[in-house]
DNA sequence: CTTACTATGTGCAGGTTATCACAATGATGT
DNA sequence: ACATCATTGTGATAACCTGCACATAGTAAG
């Protein structure tokens, strides 16, 4: 596979692809390409998803559920290994194989289970002080959900996920278009 | 409020702020700071979200759901004016006041109800056929959540929400930080 | 009216990112 | 063995973005 193939598939230029592989290594060889199936292993690797991760999925609302049931995602080696709420009658209720903890034993579960990441899917109130919680008892990444900028330190990694700002970048985009 | 307080909140510098609000124009007074609701409400106009937009959502899965049931959409004036699915079991039956169509009328729907921007929530293999039948049905805006780059004119924007590529951007810079 | 003060808007400099273009290099065929 | 061809990896160049620093302009007080 071509760089100018790779770049076809994603969207970009074939330049690009090669000065960000380079950035990481020589993975091609000259006048032939790339090994695909050999790059697609050495780029797992480097971006550490050759391996499972665990993840603590916080609040059993729709967004929540919509999260667990999702598939690609544990077929990407993401495993949900404890799910919290803070709504008591979902407490003790499961999903699959695993059942609603409180949020009154966060710290302890997430040190038991080895949890690595954490995924917000609760109100914007309460989001910031799971977050803290979370960084307090040794997790290692933050996805959020929550509209909101979540304050932790430097080295926790937080991705946003914000579906009103998507759609609010669409809105202002076709109003520009004009 | 000055940009120092607006930076403050948005996690920037006062110099990036006052930069690029400058781009769009001059809208605070020297010596004295920005005048918040005005400013607000400039901002709003410019961005293209000081009005309501008709959306589609296609896709009537756990996703689409969480979507379709997130209040904040609703209250920042998304109105979501049609919901279509292709398992006739959905068809017909309804989520709060819209009964879910099938996509057999898509582009009828769409066309009867002014449609602006549509969510995808459904699989990839789907994903791109959707995708351009929105935009030949004179759609302004896609929403993906299928993991998939979709092919569309250049003048319909395409906004991506892919939840394993967050994850996988977690795990880098988790992987990265030792 | 004048002076002191505050915070904007912006030219400039530094740094980062993207693009170009080509020498280096390995494969292929004669 | 040699020439040809294809495609990488990378130095040089250009575009872009960020942050600084200050002249500018509006406010407030005496």
């Amino acid at each position: 596979m071509s760089s100018e193939e790779l770049a076809a598939w994603g969207q970009t230029t074939a330049a690009q692809v090669r000065k960000d592989l380079s950035h990481f290594g020589s993975f091609g060889k000259r006048g032939l390409g790339y090994q695909a199936g050999e790059l697609r292993e050495s780029l797992r690797t480097l971006l550490g998803i050759d391996r499972s991760w665990k993840v603590a999925l916080v609040g059993a609302g729709r967004i929540g559920l919509a999260l667990y049931e999702y598939p690609a995602f544990r077929s990407r080696g993401y495993d949900c290994v404890a799910i919290f709420d803070s709504d008591p009658g979902k407490i003790g209720t499961a999903w699959g194989d695993q059942s609603i903890c409180a949020l009154e034993v966060f710290e302890e579960v997430i040190k038991e289970r080895d949890v690595e990441l954490v995924i917000l899917a609760i109100p914007a109130d309460s989001a910031q002080e799971v977050a803290s919680r979370a960084v307090e008892a040794g997790v290692n990444g933050i996805l959020n959900f929550a509209p909101i900028r979540l304050n932790v330190p430097p080295e926790v990694p937080v991705e946003d996920v914000n579906l009103v700002i998507e759609l609010e970048a669409l809105s202002f985009q076709i109003t520009q278009r004009t």
